[in-house]
RNA sequence: GGGGAAUUAGCUCAGUUGGCUAGAGCGUCUGACUGGCAGUCAGAAGGUCGCAGGUUCGAUUCCUGUAUUCUCCA
């Protein structure tokens, strides 16, 4: 049978849908909500808090195909990616996951039996490998799974391998316990009988790989690293589907399989290249565009666009690192990634809808991204030919400035200087961006101490959404500190403090304990835990505390927030439904929406959209909170599912009018509570993102109070005119007629001021032209008039005094021909005369200047000039 | 979060011990040549040198702050 990679998936599914799983959809491959991870890097990412016993679940079978990225780790280097031929930056990664429900049991005899029956792998190419056991941490092997595995397949192909490899951890503390991994060796016959298969295993052996991980969470570590029992023991297996896909299709290679092959093909029609499965530069640079332009287009989908910090700049990075690859080794000088996209959707669009649904938007950003990185490259070109002009060798302080100023490849500067006949200093490069990376650090240190458990059996309840204040006791408190801040981190069992999400701001207040009042300076979530941050302590752990929400704060914010939700709506009702919210910002200062559309929102749309939101406004539309809405009921109401969010199996369903969204945010009861709203801009953020930036409530009151403000004071100024628009315009011309004026009455002067110079120039005793006088033209108009006389005249000394209020400046101008013949320098000649005006000067051999405060110094300057030229 | 850089004509950019009347190419406009288009030649217009301070006789240039954009690191 041939095996589709799209049929791979769905038998997979199937398989454990038929053994009671509940079918799941991918979560976002974008994570939020969790400081410690910018993607999900692995299936189980999402049910962490369950693992970690923050959150129950009552359904306990699931299973999903689940997209990843990694960037990083021990096994996954950015820059390796495309050199081999199974590892990449995004895959989709096959799992089932047991809560506290089946075991080691059903886990090895599902996998065994969906490998060998279903999916039909020989079974004398598999290998299994399990848990030996560690004497630190006074672990046995684990004999469970031996066993279990005995039963299905010859006790030879069983291996016992160490902690390093078979015993899992999801961090220092935590669930954790041993693991099962299966290997598959797809080696061809021959080499198979000259080698044991089973001897490769674990060897990084690029045909003898590991298909599949079991995971037993049986243990929970505790903070000095003692192991003990777990009282629910899960299951979480994971499976990579490009690596199924290379060993039911019988390929050497991850990038032969139909997951890849589509896009190599049609990359091969636009570079006119072939590519050849081999270890060449062009065959790597094929695998890393084919690569890299799923996990940004996954990555795009999901909200997650490229920028310039955090997450955003590691999609960058990779989008970037294809350009490259294509620019320098399949000879593509143009934008070629974005014309891929088309056809990775139309292999994996059928399954992850969302990609489909943003075609156009995935298309356009990847473009303009990479238009603009060519600019980049072709400025960092035109620097380098410079630098190689000078010196082929190129020092490690130029090449890193190169890389860290203007994004210029390393690899390229290499690749250019060898075809200048040059070399860069890579030892050098490599210095100074290790001192790069020093200097972060250091910046960076953040020091958090354990946190200090007061309640621990406590679980958290958030009241924040109908009550403002509440009596708390402490659950657990820590410290942190950053370079030069110290601040306390409080998790309250009772909060009414709403966490930063949803785009909305984290609440902000008081804790009150008799007379001890410590403020709250913000409120954050990490996974499921809600976090206050305080600049003081200074609480007591016994007793409770009153907790208060700033009020006044919270209530300008939900304003916003629901006006937020009218512009969405009335975004979509006036330019369509492909406007799809791509980010938003709610303070108690103003909101920012950015949403899919792909051109400037006219003056005239953005009037009628504001016209529209304040009619809801005025409508006084009700609120309507279901905060245990279940999906199916979510959808018939017709609320929007974000892209990129992920949606328990309860949602909280907020609604104005026709107004749905799934929401977790704050908002105000009645629509009339936001009493205003006013655009204040619209923007662009990306290719096919605009901004809308507005206020509400009492920001939009005061800023058109100030507003009819400054009117009024323009109005005042003049005269209370009842037209200001006119009278204004009345200013503006006669303030152009009189600069007219001005600048004729100047023409004449300085007209005057050079006849006035030519008529009265002398000659003295060695037959040279000079001039010396005052004026009261400014110094800069002295200098065009003396410039015009020197292009007219030859052999001239003139030395013109400005004089304006207490203030003298000297203006020297000696020709030529004066200079080369006489060696007579202005500079000099203005040196030898600023002490007598009280100050300084200096200037060019033909022209200098000097100024100074004493005006009655002049006299004095010109006998000296006089005698100076004589 | 930290470091580096850029911001000069409509566009792309030059401009070093602080003073060379702020330049180039493209574009725009005018005129001439040509039967018209294209083109060639000649000429012209177009600049708060990002913004705000400071140092200086004098700042596009040096210093400080600030905005925007780019870029690297975390």
């Amino acid at each position: 049978m041939n095996w589709e990679v799209n049929e791979i998936r769905q038998k997979f599914l199937e398989f454990f849908e038929s053994k009671g799983h509940l079918i799941e959809a991918s979560a976002p491959m974008v994570v939020k909500n969790d400081p410690t991870l910018m993607f999900t890097n692995a299936g189980m990412n999402q049910f962490k808090d369950i693992f970690l016993g923050n959150r129950a679940t009552e359904v306990k079978r699931i299973s999903n195909s689940q997209k990843c990225l990694r960037v990083s780790g021990k096994h996954n280097d950015l820059e390796e990616v495309g050199v081999d031929t199974y590892h990449h930056t995004m895959f989709e990664m096959l799992g089932n996951w047991s809560f506290g429900d089946y075991f080691k049991v059903e886990a090895i005899n599902w996998a065994w039996e969906l490998l060998t029956d279903v999916y039909k792998l020989d079974q004398d190419r598999l290998y299994v490998t399990v848990f030996e056991g560690d004497k630190q941490d006074a672990t046995e092997a684990d004999f469970d799974a031996e066993n279990i595995w005995s039963n299905l397949i010859d006790k030879q192909r069983i291996i016992r391998c160490d902690k390093k490899d078979n015993f899992w951890e999801m961090g220092e503390m935590g669930p954790c316990g041993p693991c099962s991994e299966i290997h598959v060796d797809l080696r061809p016959e021959k080499e198979r009988k000259s080698i044991d298969g089973k001897t490769l295993v674990n060897k990084d052996h690029p045909l003898v790989i590991e298909i599949w991980n079991l995971v037993f969470v049986q243990f929970n570590r505790d903070s000095k690293g003692k192991l003990s029992d777990l009282p629910n023991k899960h299951v979480d297996t994971g499976m990579g589907l490009e690596r199924l896909a290379m060993a039911l299709q019988k390929k050497e290679s991850n990038y032969d399989t139909d997951v890849f092959s589509p896009m190599i093909s049609t990359l091969e029609k636009l570079s006119k290249k072939q590519f050849k499965s081999s270890n060449s530069k062009e065959d790597i640079a094929f695998r890393v565009i084919s690569d890299h332009v799923r996990a940004v287009s996954f990555s795009i989908a999901d909200g997650q666009l490229p920028s310039n910090t955090g997450a955003g700049y590691v999609i960058r990075r990779i989008l970037r690192r294809a350009v490259r690859y294509g620019y320098s080794f399949l000879e593509f000088n143009q934008p070629f990634m974005h014309e891929l996209v088309p056809v990775l959707i139309h292999q994996l669009g059928d399954h992850f809808v969302e990609l489909k649904a943003q075609e156009t938007l995935i298309s356009t950003v990847i473009k303009e991204e990479e238009e603009s990185f060519l600019r980049t490259l072709a400025k960092g070109i035109v620097k380098l030919e410079k630098a190689l002009k000078s010196d082929t060798k190129i020092e490690g302080k130029q090449a890193f400035e190169l890389y860290d100023t203007f994004g210029f490849p390393i690899d390229l500067t290499e690749l250019i200087a060898s075809e200048h006949n040059g070399s860069v200093d890579m030892v050098g490069f490599t210095k100074e961006l290790e001192l790069q990376k020093m200097r972060s650090r250091n910046s960076n240190i953040v020091t958090t101490d354990d946190w200090i458990e007061n309640n621990s059996n406590i679980a958290q309840v958030f009241i924040g959404y109908d009550d403002l204040i509440s009596k708390s006791t402490i659950i657990k408190y820590r410290e942190i500190e950053t370079k030069s801040k110290k601040f306390y981190q409080i998790v309250l069992d009772i909060t009414p403090f709403y966490p930063q999400g949803g785009g909305q701001v984290g609440d902000t207040g008081f804790l009150k304990q008799g007379k001890v009042v410590v403020k709250v300076i913000d409120t954050k979530k990490e996974n499921d835990l809600i976090i206050i941050t305080t600049k003081d302590f200074g609480l007591n752990l016994n007793s409770s505390l009153i907790a208060t929400v700033d009020y006044q704060r919270r209530k300008l914010a939900q304003a916003n927030h629901t006006a937020t939700h009218l512009l969405h709506l009335e975004l979509r009702k006036l330019l369509g439904t492909h406007v799809q919210q791509k980010g938003s910002y709610v303070s108690a200062d103003y909101l920012r929406f950015d949403f899919s559309h792909f051109q400037k929102v006219s003056e005239e749309q953005l009037r009628t959209i504001e016209k529209n939101v304040n009619d809801l406004i005025f409508d006084n539309l009700l609120l309507n909170e279901n905060r245990n809405a279940s999906k199916e009921q979510a959808n018939e109401a017709g609320a929007m599912m974000l892209f990129g969010e992920k949606y328990g199996d309860k949602v909280r369903m907020i609604c104005f009018g026709d107004s749905v969204e799934l929401c977790g945010g704050t908002h105000v009861n009645q629509t009339s509570e936001i009493r205003l709203f006013k655009v204040t801009g619209e923007s662009s953020v990306a290719a096919g993102i605009r901004r809308i930036e507005a206020i509400s409530s009492n920001k939009a009151l005061e800023y058109l109070n100030s507003e009819q403000k400054d009117l009024n004071i323009v109005k005042t100024m003049l005269q209370n005119t009842k037209q200001p628009i006119k009278a204004l315009e009345e200013v503006l011309a006669k303030n152009a007629t009189l600069g007219e004026q001005m600048l004729a009455v100047d023409k004449d002067k300085a007209k005057e001021l050079k006849s006035l110079i030519q008529e009265n120039i002398e000659t003295n005793s060695t037959q040279l032209s000079f001039f010396f006088g005052s004026t009261t033209v400014p110094a800069k108009n002295v200098k065009d008039i003396l410039f015009e006389l020197k292009a007219r005249n030859e052999d001239l000394v003139i030395g013109i005094a400005s004089v304006s209020e207490d203030k003298v400046t000297i203006s020297l101008l000696v020709s030529d021909s004066v200079v080369k013949s006489r060696s007579l320098k202005a500079g000099d000649g203005i040196k030898l005369i600023s002490k007598a005006i009280n100050g300084g000067g200096g200037g060019q051999p033909f022209f200098a200047t000097a100024g100074g405060k004493n005006p009655k110094g002049i006299e004095e300057a010109f006998l000296k000039l006089k005698d100076w030229i004589s």
